[in-house]
DNA sequence: AATCACATATATCATATTGATATATTCATC
DNA sequence: GATGAATATATCAATATGATATATGTGATT
């Protein structure tokens, strides 16, 4: 529940495109990247108090009539600056989610450079056909050490799964690559 | 914790082929099927405790010279029985990580009916294709709706990255259908 | 007019998970 | 003989999950 935690930059990102309530950030980021970063009121609703503590973000109390007040979020300078600074921090390879990582700051991409954005897809890239090298290599192994093994079968499925998952993201990576040189 | 976690059928699964002490399984199940499920310390050895504890496997000390102790872990009769009724219990397709309970599944597939697997798989695809249909929708949607969004190209991007997984899902359903006829 | 379901809105909490670390020994390598 | 990796269990603070409580408005159905 720190600022440097990932879902508080989903949070600073979506605040930096529009003003909102905690509620209104779950359902749109449920809505647009909930197939790749989950979302829940138990880290909405503590992690804007942390950033409007750190002056990343400001509260406004709107009261309603009859209702319970809402509390309407907007990013401050400080926040944005603080977003920038994430979007064009350097990648780690060595994260197991490497994949969801710059799909996160993909989709904030309006507020980061293009090169810097085309930059981290071409990591991703690479990335995942290692992924994909290493998978082929297990299942070779896998039957190497495993000839007579009844689960075999069974255990080269899943390894393909790996497989085909990586090179997906690497040809996305392509198509993706493409659709950003359309927007320079 | 408790016996119905899915990770302690991962476990159970990975010793209905092959005795194993806490270490050995996280080992392993971290190599096979790490790319699509975690599992950690934290989680293997209280399970194991709890399978133990429900009589779904039973434990053997091995006393080593110097080293700690060894706690191998073997299936029992009813551990078998409880992974067969977890393989072939129906599949809930309102799951967000369908794929992943259906690979797991599928990895302990030697201990599973063949027609029951094919369903499975089935069962994947045509929920992978919905997923595919809808990130389709909701691409169209966000078009529409915010035309002259200047985030509209970068949602857009990581909207077809639903698109593009789903549909490299539904391909590998495809090509497990047609590995998994083979093994009949 | 009543009822039902759903959307709005914030908040909390028990439970589960993560990721790292402590501990202690052996083995291979440099 | 020192360094690092592998073996092996265990724990724990920090986080995340998923469900639920609370309270009201709105629109549809009966």
């Amino acid at each position: 529940m720190q600022t440097k935690n990932t879902t508080s930059f989903a949070i600073l990102g979506a605040l930096a495109s529009r003003a909102s309530s905690g509620y209104d950030l779950k359902k749109f980021l449920e809505q647009q990247i909930g197939h790749f970063w989950k979302i829940s009121y138990g880290q909405v609703y503590p992690l804007l108090k942390v950033l409007a503590q750190a002056n990343l973000a400001s509260v406004k109390e709107q009261t309603q009539k009859g209702r319970p007040p809402r509390y309407l979020y907007k990013i401050t300078p400080a926040g944005k600056s603080e977003l920038r600074n994430w979007l064009h921090s350097p990648l780690d390879p060595e994260s197991p989610n490497l994949d969801r990582e710059v799909m996160l700051r993909l989709f904030f991409g309006r507020f980061s450079e293009a090169n810097m954005r085309t930059r981290q897809v071409e990591q991703l890239k690479a990335w995942a056909q290692g992924r994909a090298d290493q998978h082929a290599a297990a299942g070779k192994a896998l039957k190497q050490q495993h000839e007579s093994n009844p689960d075999l079968p069974f255990w080269l499925i899943t390894a393909s799964s790996g497989t085909a998952a990586a090179i997906a993201l690497a040809d996305w990576c392509d198509q993706t690559l493409t659709a950003l040189k359309g927007l320079k």
